[in-house]
DNA sequence: ACAAAAGTGTTCATGTTACACCCATGC
DNA sequence: GCATGGGTGTAACATGAACACTTTTGT
């Protein structure tokens, strides 16, 4: 803000978003999954994308995130923060910096949209979701920004609480630990995962019982006392959409 | 990337750096200290705000933030790393969006072009270092902006080696001590911190030692191998000015 | 000799890992 | 009854904080 030169360029602002959710495979294990939007228009025109779009004039950066958001999946984040500013000069053929954000879905939420598109056969065109092993070839650097993002989301499940935002209001041990595992790729010891979570002081035991199958699961509720993850001196206005 | 209505708002890109070293106060204790720049024009004329400015079209991001960066201080830094992305509606007048950056120099390198420029009187107009406890107001967001960025370094020195950036090649344990403390805000045991950045593997013993009072001090050297911070999948197009 | 910083050793508390074991349910 | 996941106990090991102690210099 000290330049003399006059600064338009012609370049745009782009806010795209990594949507990560869990869902289950054929075997019942539960996978990362993503929402990819299949391009209408050049460049790469018919290759996948992240979701996003142009940012507005009178939207904030996570107002725009929260906006693709909606209109790919119908749904609300249960956690969104800011991932990167890219701005190569060449990763797209005109000059974009693209704002990326990535989020979290409740994968129960997920399920239900699914349910609902699927009834009133009114699902968003050109979505679809992908297992995140398995992506197609993607348009831009956005192979590489969704590594990233998966690689953020692997270190901070270390020190925060953002596998919750996978999962329902009340749910299992077993259940969290399966969300762990699966954003760590290895198996955790059920026993000493256990006893981490609990002394985190991040669970409130509920006096409800998964039952179906064997010995009863004690439910547990997230404490929401504390925030899924620790944003340090960045206020609400800059972290909620408000 | 996927609306269809014109993207063209008028938002600019600006891209601010919050540039930090270790100077020594009065008492010789090594305090975080960072440039600012004295607006000249509305808005905030006359208040501090952070060195920066418009992003060219032919620049990259953190192109960008190098060349401020050199502007401000005819400096390169030893440590660069994007902080965030400020867009908030309202937080300019005009609709910016601003990519900060945060960087460290080295303390030596800011003493040495700060000799220079009283030699010969060609030092940056409108620009002075400021004790990071002690700063004035600040025009628009960037108080905060510099909250978060101390916080992020307070995080980072934590699980990395970032705080090798304020220091020359060689330096004893106590000056790199004297780092850690100074952005920590707390003093160390220098028995245990000795025993902890050894173990760390990133140091590298030279036969030099430092003299001039009691025993002399070993010199270090920064382990090269590895760099200053786990960049993740962050290529390097995307983290260097190449 | 003494002060002060450099550097080593030791102890205690805490956290992590591995794994043995008991508990409660569906079948 | 027995298989299976839920849940507890415990010993071995690694890590970190606190602090006593020795070493080496300048004065």
């Amino acid at each position: 803000m000290t330049r003399t030169r006059d600064p338009e360029g012609g370049i745009r602002v782009a806010v795209s978003t990594v949507i990560l959710t869990l869902r289950r495979d054929a075997d019942g294990a539960p996978r990362i999954s993503l929402p990819l939007v299949r391009r209408i228009r050049d460049p790469h025109r018919d290759a996948w994308a992240l979701p996003g779009g142009w940012l507005d004039v009178a939207e904030s950066l996570e107002e725009a995130a929260g906006r693709t958001l909606a209109e790919t999946t119908g749904l609300a984040p249960s956690y969104l923060e800011q991932l990167y500013a890219f701005g190569a000069v060449h990763r797209s053929p005109t000059r974009v910096v693209s704002v990326v954000y990535w989020a979290l879905l409740r994968s129960d939420a997920v399920d239900a949209q699914s349910a609902a598109y699927r009834a009133t056969g009114a699902a968003p065109e050109n979505v679809d979701w992908f297992d995140a092993a398995g992506l197609p070839s993607l348009a831009f650097d956005h192979a590489r920004i969704i590594d990233y993002a998966l690689w953020r989301l692997r270190n901070k499940v270390g020190y925060s609480r953002v596998a919750h935002g996978f999962l329902p209001p009340e749910f299992t041990l077993a259940e969290l630990r399966e969300a762990y595992e699966a954003i760590l790729g290895r198996r955790l010891d059920p026993a000493n995962f256990r006893r981490q979570v609990e002394s985190a002081g991040s669970l409130v035991p509920t006096e409800s019982f998964r039952t179906g199958s064997h010995r009863p699961a004690r439910l547990y509720r997230s404490n929401t006392d504390v925030e899924l993850a620790d944003r340090g001196p960045l206020a609400p206005e800059e972290t909620r959409t408000s």
